[in-house]
DNA sequence: ACTACAACCTGGGGGC
DNA sequence: TGCCCCCAGGTTGTAG
């Protein structure tokens, strides 16, 4: 389910439950993730939670002994539970607050991650390298024409590249393109600083929506109270081709780029 | 260094 | 119903 909007709806979401809350036990049921879970992710287990952070698609939880890592994957998600209710098929961890409620993760892939680092986060191998968050200045357009100077490949790629901007994943690159009015199959280096203006801004309004949306439900997306998003009904391409251009009419391409499903208006986005 | 793409998993949907 | 194939929100690791 995750792209940022919807990772960072999950952080606003359980933040308030687990705020200054004690960890009273951490249960994994299933470690098999895409990385195993460690053993000293126990480690959290006696300590307070001090913040809630986000960067990039990873959420930080905080106490003062260290960070829990977590990443969704394609199909992760975190409820906010009475401890008591039952499991359900592919609920790998639980998170047991003094409280009696329970920060529970669910993934049916498998595709996601739960670790723990007791250095500044800043230095972990996983986050070290990231590009600008999408919603931060430090996104902008001479930044990213700087960071695709010499790119080749296609536009769609870069946007989804995590060393260039972090956060955009395939709905909202296929969104943000629409919006700019640009090929995703152009090559990188040749989108002029105009067109590079209007994406940035395009992908600031297309996050900062989705996630005032309450994220994309595509198929089971729900935020930590088991709430949908409603984001889905603001797609143009993604999801679309062979449709209607919602812009100009014609029918919607759809191709592959970098193994992943691209839907473009070949009228509308020129280059 | 850049680019391409296989791999990690499960489940849902379509075709037969 | 069942089987087989393809597809899916992400990212790393490897090979060229």
């Amino acid at each position: 389910m995750p792209e940022l909007p919807e990772v960072e709806v999950t952080r606003q979401g359980i933040t308030p439950h687990l705020l200054n809350q004690t960890v009273s036990a951490l249960v994994v049921r299933n470690a098999s993730l895409r990385w195993p879970v460690p053993q000293v992710a126990q480690n959290i287990v006696g300590q307070t939670i001090t913040h809630i952070r986000r960067r990039a698609k990873y959420l930080l939880i905080e106490t003062q002994a260290g960070i829990t890592i977590i990443h969704l994957g394609m199909s992760g998600s975190l409820r906010i539970l009475p401890a008591s209710t039952p499991i359900e098929k592919h609920d790998h961890i639980d998170m047991l607050l003094a409280n009696g409620q329970v920060l529970r993760f669910n993934d049916p892939r498998r595709f996601g991650a739960w670790l723990w680092y007791e250095l500044p986060e800043e230095n972990h191998p996983l986050l070290a390298r990231l590009g600008p968050e999408p919603l931060s200045e430090a996104f902008n357009p001479l930044q990213l024409q700087q960071a695709i100077a010499n790119k080749k490949k296609a536009i769609k790629l870069c946007l989804m590249d995590n060393h260039i901007v972090v956060g955009v994943g395939n709905i909202y690159a296929n969104e943000a393109l629409f919006a700019a009015g640009i090929h995703p199959q152009t090559p990188a280096a040749k989108v002029d600083i105009a067109r590079l203006t209007v994406l940035v801004t395009e992908v600031k309004r297309i996050l900062a929506l989705a996630i005032k949306q309450g994220g994309t439900t595509l198929k089971d997306f729900t935020n930590a109270d088991g709430k949908p998003g409603y984001f889905a009904q603001k797609l143009h391409v993604y999801g679309r081709g062979g449709q209607t251009c919602t812009h100009c009419g014609n029918l919607l391409s759809e191709i592959k780029l970098g193994q992943r499903t691209t839907v473009f208006c070949g009228r509308c986005q020129t280059r």
